[in-house]
DNA sequence: GATGTAAACGGAACGCGCTCCGCTTAGGTG
DNA sequence: CACCTAAGCGGAGCGCGTTCCGTTTACATC
């Protein structure tokens, strides 16, 4: 049914089965104008419509090429997201490979907790209920946590603690961290911290 | 602390400044109304002109008792979350007091796990994006878990690790693990208990 | 009872996300 | 170039949650 469309914008590297000139015309002039207005006011504050009469384009045309609302915010953050999932994959360390997993854990949440801070609100938007991770970069992450709790912490399922350290992570969960619950960031980086040294068994002080 | 007169409440026990009878009339209508359709069909097919025409009541009544969708929907799940709230703090161990604080936790997990089991769909309505805990149950159990980890787990913030725990059993990411990950209700179970003794240090195989 | 008034009422109306469908057009084919 | 067709188009329209506001009513006071 949500068939999102978010291949590269200009060139056609693969084989998708065409984009016709006129799509692809409007695929950019939809993002310009969605990314101009959400900097502008801010992304609860621009409506589908709004999008749509400043592309110049048709809502129909809107949905066909982002699926729903929640497409259009994750198109807006393709390319943060992308930077970030790269330097996970590739990057320097301690993000990328290269030091002990347990380091990689730490990176991870407080490299993640920079991107949600600067990006809360399209993030909560693109995540709308009961379609979490779908197609989104979530699958992405679960995999690299698992993969570094099974080095760091292999006394707990790993899968599980994966999830359950991502949902702390979660956009909704950290805007209620920090503007409902009034935590610093620092707090919030600290708090990641602590957990993920309490689970990959790091030495503990006795009194 | 002196109590000057100002006026006498009849059968008002509370402090509330009184409840108008046809107020009260209403509002029960409209609870048993949006119950007995939330059972037939499923919350997701009942919407607040539903609740408003079979409680024949005006939709501006329903949003003046209730606030919002959310709101009716915490109502409706009032009663179910009560009961476990009580066990929690005045009820038999190990949900109630009496136990070791590390078996409480685990308790604690299971018990809420079956709560959100047989009302994930209320709960998910009840809980709308960026409005996280409020007037909601959450502030109870998250202070409920951060004195059960002050004790189990001295060596973490708990405050901080106690949102991270209810995070991982938030009505989205419950529905997630066992709809969109299709993990059983046992696994997650496991999962949390193992994550808990893993916090709470629990022995390992080293001294 | 009569009266005043704040609270409660109901439903029309709004703006939103999203869909539907008749029309248009890009671009391959002969 | 003329033609064909499927992909693309746009915007009217739907159903929803929510708000607004003129009307009604419960209840205290006289």
């Amino acid at each position: 049914m949500m068939e999102a469309v978010l291949e590269l914008p200009q060139f056609d590297s693969g084989q998708t089965p065409h984009e016709r000139a006129d799509a692809a015309r409007n695929r950019l002039r939809i993002l310009a104008a969605a990314t101009e207005l959400v900097e502008a006011r801010g992304i609860e504050h621009v409506s589908m419509n709004d999008v749509a009469r400043a592309a110049c384009v048709g809502t129909g045309t809107l949905y066909r090429r982002f699926g729903d609302r929640a497409g259009l915010a994750l198109a807006l953050l393709d390319q943060h997201t992308r930077e970030f999932q790269d330097a996970l994959i590739s990057g320097a360390p301690p993000l990328g490979p290269g030091v002990p997993a347990a380091e990689r854990l730490r990176a991870f949440g407080e490299g993640y907790l920079d991107l949600v801070e600067r990006h809360v609100e399209l993030l909560v938007v693109a995540e709308p209920p009961g379609r979490i991770a779908d197609g989104g970069p979530y699958s992405l992450y679960a995999t690299h946590l698992t993969l570094l709790l099974r080095d760091a912490a292999p006394h707990v399922d790993a899968e599980f603690t994966a999830q359950a350290l991502l949902a702390m992570l979660r956009p909704a969960q950290h805007l209620y961290s920090r503007r409902g619950l009034g935590w610093s960031l620092e707090r919030v980086r600290a708090g990641w911290c602590g957990l993920v040294d309490s689970l990959s068994g790091e030495p503990r002080e006795s009194p």
